[in-house]
DNA sequence: TTCTTTGTTCCGGA
DNA sequence: GTCCGGAACAAAGA
């Protein structure tokens, strides 16, 4: 379930395998992605070099020579790995090993240097589209993204303003992309629960000072979390069958039944589903 | 066979 | 027209 700090981590591992690279060849096991992958694009970046690696909310930008972007969403179950000619080492970017299973390689990127660089998807939720830089600002995808939630954008002035006219509850406003952009159910369940603010809670009746926690506990916690899944980034060889670290660290998600481990309020974590997600809270310190 | 998982999109009601 | 939330959709594993 890749949402911000994971694509970022995928980002930081990318920037340092592929930079500079010219690509050789891109073999397509399979075309059926959440969108039809179109061949005759991936025929044109044959020969381009690979000159930077960004991030836009859960987006990947490769922006390569001869004026082309590869633009890529994770998805539920998008992986990369990069293989090493001459070396068995296998590296994962990403933290589930079960992604080791060749079955579901849908694209592969060889590079010079014998580096070649695998996408993996189980469910085949996430995309690959080839774009045109001068197309890059127009695109649908990203043209309707909110601020980056760990920037200066994100703000006191900028939620009060959002939320005028507004009332949803609050958990579907964090989730909402246009609103701010890059947080997941995962992230937004967590936030909440530090923000000891219910996930059920309608907007409006939201104080200053909870928007103020809000806006904190967003930063921190995907702070954390990059800086955790940058820690989990293993050799992919010598890591089979052990966990990555992001999960050990969630305080409500999935965690139902289990004690509330924060605030000494002894409250038993709850799930409900909100807009048919699943959201979890403690009852006793979430108001 | 049915249920679950997620981000995105679509649709109906207010 | 805008806002909101429920449902549908993609695919595959349990």
């Amino acid at each position: 379930m890749p949402e911000l700090p994971e694509v970022e981590v995928v980002k930081k591992s990318l920037q340092k395998e592929i930079i500079n690279l010219i690509i050789k060849k891109v073999k397509i096991n399979d075309i059926n992605l959440r969108y039809k992958v179109k061949k005759q694009d991936f025929r044109k970046i044959i020969g381009s070099k690979v000159l930077k690696v960004n991030r836009r909310s859960k987006y990947l930008l490769v922006f390569l020579t001869n004026n082309k972007v590869m633009t890529i969403h994770l998805g539920m179950t998008g992986k990369f790995f990069v293989l090493k000619k001459n070396s068995v080492k296998k590296t994962s970017f990403y933290y589930d090993v079960k992604s080791k299973n060749k079955n579901h390689d849908r694209i592969i990127f060889y590079f010079n240097n014998n580096v070649c660089l695998i996408y993996n998807d189980v469910r085949k939720f996430g995309f690959i589209k080839i774009l045109k830089l001068n197309d890059l600002k127009n695109n649908k995808h990203l043209k309707i993204l909110g601020p980056e939630p760990i920037s200066s954008l994100y703000s006191l002035k900028y939620f009060k303003n959002y939320i005028i006219g507004r009332n949803k509850n609050i958990k579907n406003l964090l989730m909402d992309q246009k609103f701010i952009s890059g947080l997941g159910n995962i992230y937004v369940n967590e936030i909440l629960f530090f923000s000891k603010i219910r996930p059920t809670k309608k907007i409006n009746k939201l104080k200053e000072i909870h928007l103020k926690l809000i806006i904190k506990n967003t930063k921190n916690v995907l702070k954390k979390a990059i800086n955790l899944g940058g820690s989990s980034i293993k050799d992919f060889s010598n890591s089979s069958g052990k966990k990555g670290n992001f999960q050990d660290h969630f305080s409500v998600y999935g965690k139902k039944g289990y004690k509330c481990n924060k605030y000494n309020c002894n409250g038993i974590i709850k799930k409900v589903v909100i807009s048919n997600r699943a959201s979890f809270f403690c009852p006793i310190c979430q108001k």
